[in-house]
DNA sequence: ATTTAGTTTAACCGTTTGGTTAACAAATGT
DNA sequence: ACATTTGTTAACCAAACGGTTAAACTAAAT
C-alpha cells in the first residue's frame, strides 16, 4: 500500500479492522461494522485494502508479527532454563493481559485455514526451536533437568501459559470463579506457572 | 421436536451439521452446505430445526454432552489425586485424539458468546470442582503435595491436555513438526503429561 | 376408498453481503 | 492558471444468505 501519501485513514481502517475481525472473526466480521467504526465509507476499505481477504490478512499480520517476538525470548534467549521460563511465564502473562483477544484470534484464524501460517512464515521473522533444542538436551545430559524432549516441554509451557486465556469461559464455568477471581487468578500465575514447571522438571 | 415418528432424517441432519459446523463455525456454517451434505432439501432443516441458531445449539449441546462427562472423572472420581490424574490424561487425550474438532468447537464458540453456557448449565450434566477442591486441601495439609490452589492445578490440567489440540497449526509451525511426527507427540503425552504434573505438584 | 397427519420438494422472498461505480473534492505538480 | 493524481462520498449491484410457502407425496387410520 505505498503509493498512497496520507496513513492516517489506512491506520484507522486497521485499527478497526483489529478490533472487529478478534472479536466476530473472519466470518463473522462485516466490512460495514469496520467502516462504522473507523468512522468512514465503506469503500474506503476496498480503496485502501481492496478486499475483506487482504484487509484480514493485514490484521492477521500486525497481531502475528505482536505475538511472534514474545516466543523469541524463550527460544532464543541466551540465559540459563530455568530463568527462561521465569521471565517468560511473567513477562508473556503481562503481555496476554494487556492484549487478550490476540491469542484466541490468532489460533482460531489458524484452524481455519492452516495453510495460511505459510503465507506468514515468509512475511515475519518466525522464531525457530533449534537453539532451545540443544539447550533442554543439554541439561538433560549433565542431569539438571528430568529427560524430556524440547518439544513437549515447550508444548507444555505454551499450554499453561495461553490456555487460560483461550477457554477462560470453559475454566470459568467449571471452576465456579466469577470475572474477577478469575483475573486474581490469572494475576497469580505469572508466578505459580514458572514455579510449578521448574518443579516438574528439575531433579 | 417429539411430534416428528421417524427420526432418521432429524439425525442425518444433526450428524451433518455437526461436521459443518464444527469445521467452520456458526458464523462460516452454511444452512445449503448442511443440507448438501445430509443429501437433504435445505427446506428440511427448518422443518426439524427450525432456524440455523436452533440447529446449533443441538450441536452445540450434543458435543458438550460427550465432553462433559470426560472432566466429571477428575472432578468428582474417588481414587487417589495421583491415580486421577495418570487416567484422566491418558484417556482424555485418546478420546480427543478421536474427536479433534470438539474441544476447539466449543471454545471457540463460547468465545462467541459467553452467555450461552448459562444455557448449557441448565441443559447437562454439569461438572462441579467442589470434591476436587477438598482433595487438594487435603493432600496439601498433609504434605503429600506442594501448596497449590485446586483451580490452579484444574487449570493447569485442562491446559496441558486440551492445548495441544486446539492449537495444533501454531505449535506445529513453531515446533518446526510436520503432521506424523505431531501426532506422534501427542500419542506420548498420554504418559508425558501425567509424569509432568505428579512431578510439578508431589515434594 | 377417503381422510388425516407427517414428510419432502421446488420455487420463491426479503435482506444482507462484499464489492463497484461515477461523480466530486482536495491536494499536488507544472 | 491549469491539469493530474489522490482521497472521499452516496448510490448502486449481483450474489448469497436464512427462511417461507404451497403444493405434492407417503403411509397409516378410519
Amino acid at each position: 500500500m505505498t503509493k498512497h501519501k496520507d496513513n492516517k485513514t489506512e491506520e484507522q481502517i486497521l485499527e478497526a479492522a483489529q478490533k472487529i475481525f478478534q472479536a466476530k472473526g473472519m466470518d463473522g466480521a462485516r466490512m460495514q461494522e469496520i467502516a462504522d467504526k473507523a468512522s468512514i465509507n465503506k469503500a474506503m476499505l476496498h480503496y485502501y485494502y481492496r478486499s475483506k481477504q487482504l484487509l484480514f490478512e493485514a490484521v492477521f499480520r500486525k497481531a502475528f508479527a505482536l505475538l511472534a517476538p514474545q516466543l523469541n525470548a524463550i527460544l532464543n534467549d541466551d540465559s540459563s532454563l530455568e530463568d527462561k521460563i521465569k521471565n517468560f511465564t511473567h513477562n508473556y502473562i503481562s503481555f496476554i493481559i494487556k492484549h487478550p483477544y490476540l491469542p484466541n484470534f490468532i489460533i482460531q484464524e489458524l484452524n481455519r485455514n492452516p495453510k495460511f501460517i505459510e503465507k506468514i512464515k515468509n512475511n515475519v521473522a518466525f522464531p525457530s526451536i533449534d537453539k532451545f533444542k540443544l539447550q533442554v538436551q543439554k541439561e538433560v545430559k549433565n542431569g539438571t533437568i528430568v529427560s524430556i524432549s524440547a518439544e513437549q516441554l515447550f508444548i507444555n509451557i505454551l499450554s499453561l501459559n495461553i490456555f487460560p486465556f483461550v477457554a477462560s469461559p470453559l475454566i470459568k464455568a467449571f471452576a465456579n470463579v466469577d470475572d474477577r477471581t478469575y483475573k486474581t487468578l490469572l494475576e497469580a500465575r505469572k508466578k505459580e506457572v514458572s514455579d510449578f514447571i521448574i518443579n516438574a522438571i528439575k531433579k
